[in-house]
DNA sequence: AGCACGCCGACT
DNA sequence: GTCGGCGTGCTC
């Protein structure tokens, strides 16, 4: 049964970085039988008739093929792992979990450079450091080697050694430079690039404090949070931070945080959009010595393997990323924290459709550390395993620092109400109130452009997209007739193509129009508009923040993009003009987003010295919810919405998949997924707690001239969801309808689109 | 996913 | 006679 040989097997399973559900095997040339081929070490191996960069990702396997149809590795990239134990575990988790190819799984972990098979070192360079006693040298008294002393001088400037390569260019030359190390005044060092990852990277000196600066005094309830998560430092333990904005979370990290600093270990921390908070940033570097790393997506290839490679090293101390830094490898990973847990953008839109949330509570157990996850409005999920006593639940009722009160909520209630600029004329006196007393004004319409449409009154014809079912969004800046969902643009045309009526006008509002009505009523006042229209242009976005930061009365009309991160001391009003999107959402989370956003935005007015008041046009003031949100209280609002899951059975009461699929013919769809039915009707009978919906067309079912359908799968059991799942896709891979559409898995969807 | 192989329509 | 359309099959 099993030969002498079996161990010596010189046969690999590699990972490829190509979209397909298996490895690949090779055999190992002689010379690198010798060596020890680390797992998780790239190899160069011949792919069909190309070279590919991919993972060893078993040894000593048992070819699944021929062995004379086995081709070699060619050649050894790394001599260490590129990919350890913890991170080779994680990509299997993920491949399994979401169902995708192990080397997709890959693609989202090394940096592209690393796929392309560049050295995995950090680029050093040699730098140069005084010795203790050259610190101590007063170089006036040197004499007779004058450079050499105008050399110390330079280097007693500095605290961090400095690079030969400046020194050069002082005019210093490696005689001097020699001389002084000879005499044991100075010392060569190699550092890591400076520049690299954009920091400042301090060498990590076991003895030197973490703490740049001290920390804010903590309110009680801040410190028991912070002494909560230092107590389960050592294992994993998922905590529930749930504070009302300006309750000082940020504070309550960076203690926590410091405490793993000084175990040596290192800290990763998630943030929705890193743009949107560089104060945040900032805060994370001016308190601490070690390194602090950004990782985001508008770092170019260079800088992202350069963080990738100082995290994976241990050089750096804290990682701040967006979604994707989740995957980053750490040598000593012992904390993570998630900021605005709840937020919509850590769940992947495409491709591999997985949560960043939800790897990191995974990358937290597997590495038994702590992971702290932080909302003013924790998420459904969130909460349930909160109040199932899965996570550790601390509160943060209190305002830290200046306390201010809560801001007064105001249903204006919009029944029969005309709403041509998407607001009502009877809320301009109290906006002109606001600015009077010195007030910004902060306007909120989720959506772009000038109007929602164009239509004519003669014939009732208006604008539709000729590739999607929707309607054409007007714009005015620049004039023209635009497609939200497949970017398809117009001319405006002057009469109704129809009726050839000479007169077409605007139906409803958007930031455009909203911001041009306020304009003309508020002429003496300066009015902003933040879309992605207007903050497209680079530099446009800071100029606009500075603007308002300085405190100005003003006026301020965006989208769901104002909502975030951003702190605008000197709101004292918001305006929300279309809440009631949430009610008639096709999807199941529309009004979770929806309490979200005004809680959210209730946050952000009149933080310091004045009383905030916010104003929610509705058609609905009497509903219940919306109330609950009127009051301040998000925590009953999500347990209502909790129960209404419940009852519905719907997450977190129940797990979820949806399998999409699309393709210029409606038929090839509706195949497609009635196959892929009928491949797990036999799971069906076999757990009767799996659930089967479809298929049909999803909401707008045609976009850019293509059909979009899906089919819901869903279970009270997790076990019996994924295995249904295994089956479908292996079903899915050998038929050759799948080959006519495009198709994906979406475990645990966020949106139903 | 790519990329080659292969079997049917209009062109220098 | 060939150039090229994209259906289908394979990648260790």
């Amino acid at each position: 049964m099993t030969s002498l040989f079996d161990d010596d097997l010189p046969v690999v399973r590699v990972a490829l970085p190509v979209p397909l559900r298996r490895c690949f095997d090779y055999v190992l040339p002689p010379i690198l039988q010798r060596h020890y081929l680390p797992i998780g070490a790239r190899v160069l191996v011949p792919y069909r008739n190309q070279k590919m960069v991919g993972v060893v990702w078993q040894r000593n396997v048992e070819p699944d093929i021929a062995p004379e149809k086995l081709k070699m590795v060619q050649e050894l990239l790394d001599d260490t792992p590129l990919l350890d134990e913890h991170q080779i575990a994680l990509a299997n988790w993920v491949a399994r979990y979401y169902h995708a190819p192990i080397g997709e799984v890959l693609t989202l972990m090394l940096p592209t450079l690393l796929r392309q098979g560049v050295p995995a070192h950090l680029q050093e360079e040699v730098c140069w450091q005084l010795t203790k006693s050259g610190r101590q040298v007063d170089p006036s008294q040197i004499k007779n080697a004058t450079k050499q002393a105008a050399l110390i001088k330079e280097l007693q400037k500095h605290q961090q050694p400095v690079p030969a390569s400046i020194l050069r260019a002082l005019h210093f030359t490696l005689v001097q430079m020699t001389a002084l190390a000879d005499k044991g005044l100075a010392q060569k060092v190699l550092q890591p690039k400076r520049g690299a990852a954009k920091v400042d990277l301090l060498a990590r000196d076991s003895s030197e404090p973490v703490l740049a600066e001290v920390g804010l005094a903590l309110n009680s309830e801040q410190q028991q949070a912070v002494d909560a998560v230092k107590a389960c430092l050592d294992q994993h333990q998922t905590f529930l931070l749930e504070g009302v904005t300006g309750s000082g979370k940020t504070e309550v990290y960076l203690q926590i945080i410091a405490a793993v600093l000084k175990q040596k270990r290192q800290v990763l921390v998630l943030v929705p959009e890193i743009g949107l908070a560089p104060q945040t940033v900032d805060r994370f570097k001016h308190r601490f010595t070690v390194p602090v790393l950004t990782l985001h997506s508008s770092l170019n290839e260079k800088e992202r393997l350069d963080a990738w490679l100082l995290a994976q090293s241990g050089k750096a101390g804290i990682l701040i990323g967006t979604r994707s830094a989740v995957l980053t490898p750490f040598y000593d990973l012992g904390l993570i924290v998630i900021d605005e847990e709840h937020d919509a953008s850590y769940k992947q839109g495409d491709g591999i459709r997985y949560s960043a949330r939800d790897l990191a509570l995974v990358r937290g157990n597997m590495l038994n550390i702590p992971v702290v996850l932080g909302s003013a409005t924790p998420a459904l999920e969130t909460l349930h395993n909160a109040k199932t006593q899965r996570y550790k639940w601390l509160k943060l009722s209190e305002r830290a620092g200046k306390a201010v009160t809560l801001p007064e909520i105001y249903l204006h209630n919009v029944q029969h109400k005309k709403l041509r600029q998407g607001f009502d004329l009877g809320l301009l006196p109290v906006m002109r109130e606001h600015l009077e007393s010195g007030g910004q004004v902060l306007v909120f319409i989720n959506r772009r452009g000038f109007a929602p449409t164009l239509m004519c009154h003669e014939c009732g014809w208006m604008a539709e997209c000729q590739s999607c079912d929707a309607r054409m969004t007007l714009h005015r800046e620049p004039p023209k007739l635009h497609c939200h969902h497949c970017d398809a643009v117009q001319a405006i045309p002057r009469q109704c193509p129809k009726c050839f009526h000479p007169e077409l006008s605007p139906m409803g509002a958007g930031t455009e129009r909203t911001e041009e009505a306020l304009e003309q009523a508020f002429a003496d006042r300066p009015v902003y508009r933040v879309d992605r229209d207007s903050t497209s242009r680079k530099g446009s976005m800071e100029k606009l923040l500075t603007a308002v930061r300085s405190g100005q009365p003003c006026i301020l009309v965006g989208t769901q993009m104002l909502a975030k991160g951003h702190h605008f001391p000197a709101v004292s009003l918001v305006l929300i003009l279309d809440a009631d999107g949430g009610f008639y959402s096709s999807d199941f989370r529309g009004l979770e987003r929806m309490g979200q956003l005004v809680t959210q935005v209730a946050g952000r007015a009149g933080r310091e010295q004045r009383r905030g008041k916010v104003v929610v046009q509705t058609l609905h003031p009497e509903d219940p919810l919306l109330n609950l949100l009127a009051e301040h209280r998000y925590p009953e609002f999500s347990a209502q919405l909790l129960m209404q899951r419940e009852e519905g059975l719907l997450p977190p009461f129940s797990y979820m998949a949806l399998l999409r699929a699309e393709a210029p013919k409606t038929e090839d769809v509706s195949a497609f997924l009635n196959m892929a039915l009928n491949s797990i009707e036999s799971e069906l009978s076999a757990s009767p707690e799996l659930e089967i919906i479809g298929p049909m067309p999803a909401p707008m079912e045609r976009r850019f001239g293509r059909y979009h359908m899906q089919l819901w799968i869903q279970s009270s059991r997790r076990a019996s969801l994924h295995q249904a799942l295994e089956k479908l896709v292996w079903y899915i891979e050998q038929d050759k309808l799948s080959r006519k559409v495009r198709w994906s898995l979406d475990v645990d969807p966020q949106e139903m689109l």
